[in-house]
DNA sequence: AGCACGCCGACT
DNA sequence: GTCGGCGTGCTC
């Protein structure tokens, strides 16, 4: 009997392919396992095998496979599971699942290296300018890669080249797979055992004593070893010694030491102790109680704890039951709120059971966190990380905690798979039997909702920790002071007032504005002609501190002109404002005091977030100024006023949740102000301070503002009351994607009638020079979820098939929320 | 997604 | 006349 296997490949094709095993293989390999196979003409990718079979396939020969990559699987039967809900639901591969789902050093891919055949007297004559090029750099380096050779010639298309240099044997080429990742090793050394009598080791001494410097090394590595009884790490002898490494080098060449290594982790903890978690106050007590109560009859619970309610201290609580019974954590946050500060707090009650997982991770740490959870190693007991972590290979999950559950970042929008990690985690913890706990000061919407039909179980805090007060919030009608000219810039008189006071207490301020760059738009005075980008429908922002004109959808730039483009006049003007605009502002306002900005311009290094952060609570940095950035997962203790320059941008950005989310992003904001025993303020500047969504903010009101926009999802048939699935088309020529949009629209209504709308052009219509058309198909509750999506694919399948259609991108987007 | 094949414009 | 552009089709 012969076998087969059906394996996943990491490309965006709906299919498996089928490859040939042989008999001894198949009683190898299991699903879970990673293959390599051979993939088109030349290819090697790496596969993941999703079953063992002996169907053999009747259309077409089997291909037999390269090589089994894994002994045993690094993927299991739950996440396979999981990939296969997650390819349905969100309506996209099992292949884009699986470059998602596993870290990249995973994923082998073959590349093609050449190499200069050895022949006697070649004649190299007979090659062209460009293919003596390539055989002459074979001269100094015995290998080229495509890539390579792409540099070589400076252009992209170099496959031609290859081909007639293989045509006229000069070259020859391999596929080679690499295997991407290499364990850290770190270097040991001990005593050559020809020392190891005690006579032997008598003379060596001896003969040593005319380098004492070297007698100091063994003599220290003697008691060292005697010390720790553990093997010896060269630093630490080079350290303890005081000599530098080139003496023990020396030793070593000697034969007196011998050097070893030993695999170690590169994600290491090192801290202290673990301290015994804290003791809860009353409100936290009771809404444990009720968390553990919830979960006897909900799988899934809401906790809606107000800004500072310690909702971490009830978290740590329950991971301790959880971790008794001997099971894992899945503590889920978005990415800027994974900070050092949580980390720690966590590491400082579970110690080295704290595992993270991070995107500014290397590949390596990334590939050891997966080993750790996947052998259920007692270092990955709880594992913390942003969306991606829900795809660890995890085997025995008994809670799934879902901080900051509203955060829009759980969402995943480009590239496929576009799941989102909050509804995901819920799915899998199902897989595991295990309960998944969502927390949020402002929770969205649907959680909300689910949480009153009952869906979800539901706790509330509703004091801060240690009593604290909400902070003061106090609405500054920015149009009424323009009109009595008791602006400067863009600060009102009200808001200098309060920061002066702030400042002359000693406490810090944190300023909000939700836009980076100086000036968004620059604008010609005389023709009011104002700079593009070239590759998108949008104005360049003006950055003040390169002097440079950015976009800040494809980051194209350009130095910032002297005049104006279109007619010439010098008389160019600044519209609109950002932080950085903000920063400068305030420093001509307060020259003696220190300010900082933080937003993605100032943290893009690994440590530069870390650094802002650490002035910050070391007071070294009076005032802050930054982006939506600033919201997360904060805690200072002196930041006492909180000023939010511009309300009405985010309550007027085009989106049906714009109101939802500025609820969310003022009132975290405002969380940050005053989270120890006086009560903080805050200031909103705004131009409509009547505005419901204001007024719930300044009344802390999560309620009404809950009723007041459910009432338009209602009215407007948005989630939560209807699911959506949006459809984006993409294309370089405006009017292939407008009639190819107008066609699947038209399709999609045969079936949905009046539930599609558009196609429309979203508000930046090119991006990348890509034009782009939305299609958003409504879908009411009692709806079948899986027909409607049948029917997507069926008129998807048939748009594909016409060939006038098919260079037009199709984005499906599942919940694009 | 890659990559090969095949058909048309702009250069030697 | 070739080089290189990209539209089309296929991958076990």
């Amino acid at each position: 009997m012969s076998f087969f296997i059906d394996v996943i490949i990491p490309i965006p094709l709906q299919k498996l392919f089928t490859y040939r095993i042989t008999t001894s293989e198949a009683d190898f390999i299991k699903p879970g396992v990673r293959v390599a196979v051979p993939f088109g003409k030349s290819k090697i990718y790496t596969g993941i095998v999703y079953n063992v079979h002996s169907n053999g396939p009747t259309a077409y020969e089997a291909k037999d496979i390269q090589q089994i990559l894994d002994e045993t699987p690094i993927v299991n039967k739950t996440q396979l599971k999981l990939w296969e809900w997650i390819s349905s639901y969100y309506m996209c591969t099992l292949g884009d699942v699986m470059r998602a789902a596993l870290p990249s050093a995973f994923i082998l891919e073959s590349e093609t290296v050449i190499t200069k055949n050895i022949v006697e007297n070649f004649d190299e004559s007979i090659l062209k300018d460009d293919e003596f090029l390539v055989f002459e750099a074979l001269h100094h380096q015995s290998t080229l890669k495509i890539h390579d050779i792409s540099n070589i010639l400076d252009k992209k298309n170099v496959l031609p080249v290859i081909k007639r240099l293989i045509e006229k044997e000069a070259i020859s080429v391999e596929e080679e797979v690499y295997e991407k990742y290499k364990p850290k090793l770190v270097r040991y050394v001990k005593l050559h055992s020809n020392f190891t009598s005690d006579k032997a080791l008598h003379n060596l001494l001896d003969e040593l004593s005319r380098a004492p410097k070297q007698r100091d090394v063994v003599m220290t590595l003697f008691s060292i070893s005697a010390k720790t009884k553990k093997p010896v790490k060269v630093k630490d002898l080079s350290e303890e010694s005081d000599v530098s490494t080139s003496i023990i080098k020396a030793l070593v060449d000697k034969g007196v030491l011998e050097e070893y290594h030993i695999q170690t982790d590169r994600v290491e903890y090192s801290g202290e102790d673990t301290e015994a978690s804290k003791r809860l106050n009353e409100y936290q007590k009771t809404a444990l109680s009720e968390i553990k109560a919830s979960f006897e009859k909900h799988q899934v619970t809401l906790l809606h704890g107000v800004t500072s309610s310690g909702k971490t201290e009830v978290y740590v609580k329950l991971i301790e039951d959880v971790l008794n019974e001997g099971k894992q954590v899945l503590y889920l946050l978005p990415e800027i709120a994974l900070t050092t500060q949580l980390i720690t707090r966590l590491q400082n009650y579970f110690g080295e059971q704290v595992a993270v997982f991070h995107s500014k991770y290397s590949v390596h740490e990334r590939v050891e966190v997966w080993n750790n959870v996947l052998h259920n190693s007692a270092k990955a007991k709880i594992m913390l990380g942003a969306r991606s972590s829900i795809f660890l290979p995890f085997n025995n999950l008994g809670l799934i905690i879902v901080d900051e559950e509203h955060e829009q970042s759980f969402k995943q929008f480009d590239p496929a798979p576009r799941y989102h990690a909050r509804d995901t985690a819920v799915v899998l913890a199902h897989m595991h039997h295990a309960k998944t706990l969502l927390g949020s000061a402002t929770p969205s919407l649907e959680s909300y909702f689910n949480a009153k039909q009952n869906k979800y179980g539901f706790v509330e805090i509703t004091k801060r920790y240690n009593d604290v007060l909400m902070p003061d919030v106090e609405l500054v009608d920015i149009k009424d002071k323009l009109k009595k000219k008791r602006m400067k810039g863009h600060f009102s008189d009200r808001l200098i007032e309060e920061m002066t006071e702030t400042l002359q207490d000693g406490n810090q301020i944190i300023l909000f504005q939700n836009r980076r760059g100086f000036s968004p738009i620059v604008e010609c005075k005389t023709c009011g002609h104002s700079p593009q980008c070239p590759n998108c429908d949008v104005s360049l922002t003006y950055h003040q501190y390169r002097n440079q004109l950015r976009c800040h959808y494809c980051g194209y730039n350009a130095a910032m002109m002297q005049d104006c483009e279109a007619c010439g006049s010098q008389d160019l003007d600044n519209k609109g404002f950002g932080t950085e605009q903000i920063e400068e502002e305030v420093k001509l306002l307060f020259p003696e005091h220190k300010v900082a900005r933080m937003d993605l311009d100032t943290t893009r290094g690994k440590y530069g977030y870390e650094k802002i952060i650490t002035a910050l609570e070391q007071q070294e940095i009076d005032i802050l100024v930054g982006t939506q950035m600033l919201t997360k997962g904060l805690d200072f203790r002196n930041v006492k006023l909180v000023g939010i320059m511009n309300a009405d941008n985010m309550l007027n950005f085009p989106d049906f949740r714009a109101h939802e989310r500025s609820f969310q992003l003022m009132l975290q904001v405002s969380g940050r102000a005053g989270r120890t025993q006086e009560r903080g303020k805050v200031l909103i500047q705004t131009y409509n301070p009547h505005h419901n969504i204001l007024q719930q903010v300044s009344t802390n009101n999560y309620i009404d503002m809950f009723n007041e926009q459910m009432n338009d999802r209602y009215n407007f048939k948005y989630p939560p009351v209807y699911k959506q699935i949006k459809i984006t088309l993409k294309h370089k020529d405006y009017n292939r994607v407008e009639t190819a949009s107008i066609w699947y629209s038209k399709s999609l209504r045969q079936v949905f009638k009046e539930h599609v709308l558009g196609p429309e052009s979203p508000p930046i219509a090119r991006i990348r020079n890509q034009f782009h058309k939305n299609i958003l198909v409504k879908i009411p509750k009692q709806q079948s979820l899986a027909k409607t999506k049948e029917a997507i694919i069926k008129i998807n399948n048939s748009f594909l098939s016409i060939k006038d259609f098919r260079s037009v991108r199709v984005i499906l987007n599942v919940d694009n929320f």
